[in-house]
DNA sequence: TTGTGTTTTATTGCCTCC
DNA sequence: GGAGGCAATAAAACACAA
């Protein structure tokens, strides 16, 4: 390239003074020697072996004018014909190379720009995505202890109700007294049945017909504080006269459980991987 | 005043298109 | 092959805190 030569051009506005290499900037003569003392007279301006030794590669800023109408000429087309840039260049005074680099770099920065702005755009969709997942885990594990807490009563009341059947114990608490004292299953049918919301309510065809009532199954947080139903209002045991002719909800939760036992597999339940 | 971080101007090298 | 665009980079200019 053209490194470290002076252009001086008198067509353009003025004097100008255009600096070779990186620095061809613009600079009217008088305003040159104001800024650069150590050239004494216009004729060094244009002694090159004096330019070179006393002024390595300067760079010159655009005045906030000339940036000014650049700035609008990129807002109506950030792309640059040779035409416009002619006619740009002439008009603010500068080399077309110069219009052409500024177009440039602009057309960097505003590609910067977009891309952070794309990115915030994409952080804030993932933000609102991720809350959403969040709360449908979250929702998930509930409903998974829930379920877990659940199959284990089961199973508690099914070894309750089948041990002192097989053994024959005379000590063997009857099952109605079992079942009673025990709080899980001390509750209404219609009180597990009853819907609170909405929501997550469980159902499975095949299976026990459980309704979630929303935040929890039972009707207390702690179903063992106080929250249990006078034995009379308990449920019947299968001892019963099956006077309420199938209705009973533990009878059929242990239906389900003898299938799960004899297949070895749960029947009519939830599994999770 | 000085050190440091940011912005702006310009170059270089590579790539694509005509 | 030349022109023009882009990414990477250099370096001057600028802003600002200590």
């Amino acid at each position: 390239m053209d490194s470290g030569r002076i252009y001086f051009d008198p067509s353009c506005h003025g004097n100008m003074l255009f600096l070779g290499s990186g620095a061809r900037s613009v600079l009217n003569v008088e305003e040159t020697l104001k800024r650069r003392p150590f050239l004494r007279s216009p004729e060094e301006l244009f002694d090159e072996e004096y330019y070179e030794e006393q002024l390595a590669e300067k760079k010159r800023r655009l005045t906030p004018e000339q940036v000014h109408l650049l700035e609008k000429s990129f807002e109506a087309e950030n792309k640059l014909e040779p035409e416009r840039k002619t006619q740009l260049a002439k008009k603010l005074g500068l080399q077309p190379r110069q219009v052409a680099v500024w177009f440039q770099n602009r057309r960097a920065r505003w590609k910067t720009k977009q891309l952070e702005r794309d990115y915030d755009q994409l952080k804030s969709s993932y933000d609102s995505l991720r809350s959403d997942y969040d709360s449908v885990v979250k929702e998930n594990e509930k409903l998974k202890t829930e379920v877990l807490s659940l199959t284990e009563k089961l199973q508690q009341g099914k070894e309750a109700v089948v041990e002192p059947r097989s053994k024959q114990k005379s000590d063997a608490l009857p099952v109605d007294e079992l079942l009673a004292s025990d709080p899980q299953f001390n509750v209404k049918v219609e009180d597990r049945l009853s819907t609170g919301s909405g929501g997550s309510a469980v159902v499975d065809e095949d299976g026990p017909q459980l309704v979630d009532s929303g935040d929890s199954y039972f009707p207390c947080d702690d179903y063992a504080a106080g929250c249990v139903t006078p034995a009379a209002d308990g449920v019947q045991s299968e001892e019963d006269d099956g006077s309420d002719n199938g209705q009973n909800y533990l009878s059929n939760v242990f239906v389900a459980a003898e299938q799960q036992n004899q297949e070895g597999e749960p029947v009519g339940w939830w599994v999770w991987s």
